[in-house]
DNA sequence: GTCTATAGGAAGATAGAC
DNA sequence: GTCTATCTTCCTATAGAC
């Protein structure tokens, strides 16, 4: 299945999740995805080119592995619920992503040519959010005069916010998933059902 | 009054703010501060003090600058809400403070030295906004079923969050500031005054 | 497309004078 | 404490064979 680039694009991220982008140096890339320098560059031109396919693809497949385990919840709120704890989770894939993630956005602070792509998956992951809001609301689950997309930003970025403590260490886990909780039931209102 | 370690503390803010912690050469620290490379390595060793006494330094200041422009403000509630939207606000001084705060938290996930002055400061932070979240309880104009340390924590996380998309430029700042209010007002209840 | 080997340069770090 | 000049290391990038 997978052809070169993708191998190595796939390793970036280990690499990236591992050092950061400013640690990413392409000869321990080259190691990590076991292929040679040259072949890096033969891919992706240069240093900068690398970067940017591997946050553009960080980016693509961020939106893929929410939906695995959230399917099979309760209740609609359930759903929205899963769907954001599931970024807040100590397993390999999900620490490597959050922090190619935050590393994408803190670059893109200062690399314009990375905002695109960002915004674009940002823009995504909102509308996923605000849907679940609305189909929670449907259902009789969440206060109607919540605003789907003001709700979906604000806990999406919340969860971003959360995130990053997390990673940074100045948050633990469980307590980072219990104020998420918390922010999803102040903004929808108490889940009737409990 | 200012030594030559603290000019340099501050122009490698400035640098950091412009090119982020990945994009601080020494050399350009340097020609910013006005000194040579040689003095930057006789105050910090290497690149790596140096960056660490930044960021020290940066966590340290990060605390000074909120109460400037709220304490004329008309109810406790409305302090809250001014202390947060502080950190979402277009001027030198704040973006400065915010890029150079972000790079210190992403510098901390990949750099362990990082995470108790950051975890020190997260904490005052956290602790402010709790009292401020307390004093509008005590003046009758927030739900008093609210847990301050919580809802503190959530608000302080979410503004993070919203400044990160803001200065990635996946939010406009206008609208980071009307989803704050939003979310003041989903954790404290709809302000009575109004 | 992929490798080995290496050129070339940028940035970190130091020696030594003042 | 501070500078100028320079060394050294590390890393990006390419040349050339297969």
């Amino acid at each position: 299945m997978a052809d070169r680039q993708a191998l190595i694009l796939e390793a970036a991220v280990r690499v990236i999740a591992r050092n950061g982008v400013r640690g990413l140096r392409v000869e321990e890339l080259a190691t990590e995805a076991g292929v040679s320098t040259a072949l890096i560059y033969y891919h992706f031109k240069d240093r900068a080119g690398l970067v940017q396919r591997t946050l553009a693809f960080i980016s693509d497949r961020a939106t893929g592995y929410t939906d695995e385990a959230v399917e099979d919840s309760e209740d609609a709120r359930a759903v929205l619920l899963q769907l954001l704890l599931s970024e807040l989770q100590d397993t390999p894939r999900v620490r490597e992503n959050s922090i190619a993630w935050g590393e994408l956005r803190a670059s893109a602070i200062f690399d314009t040519d990375l905002r695109e792509a960002l915004a674009e998956s940002t823009r995504n992951w909102t509308r996923d959010t605000a849907e679940a809001v609305a189909d929670a609301q449907a259902a009789g689950l969440a206060d109607l005069a919540a605003v789907p997309l003001d709700v979906a930003e604000r806990l999406n970025a919340l969860v971003e916010g959360l995130s990053e403590r997390w990673l940074s260490g100045s948050l633990e886990l469980a307590r980072a998933r219990a104020l998420l909780e918390g922010a999803v039931d102040a903004e929808l209102g108490p889940h009737p059902g409990r």
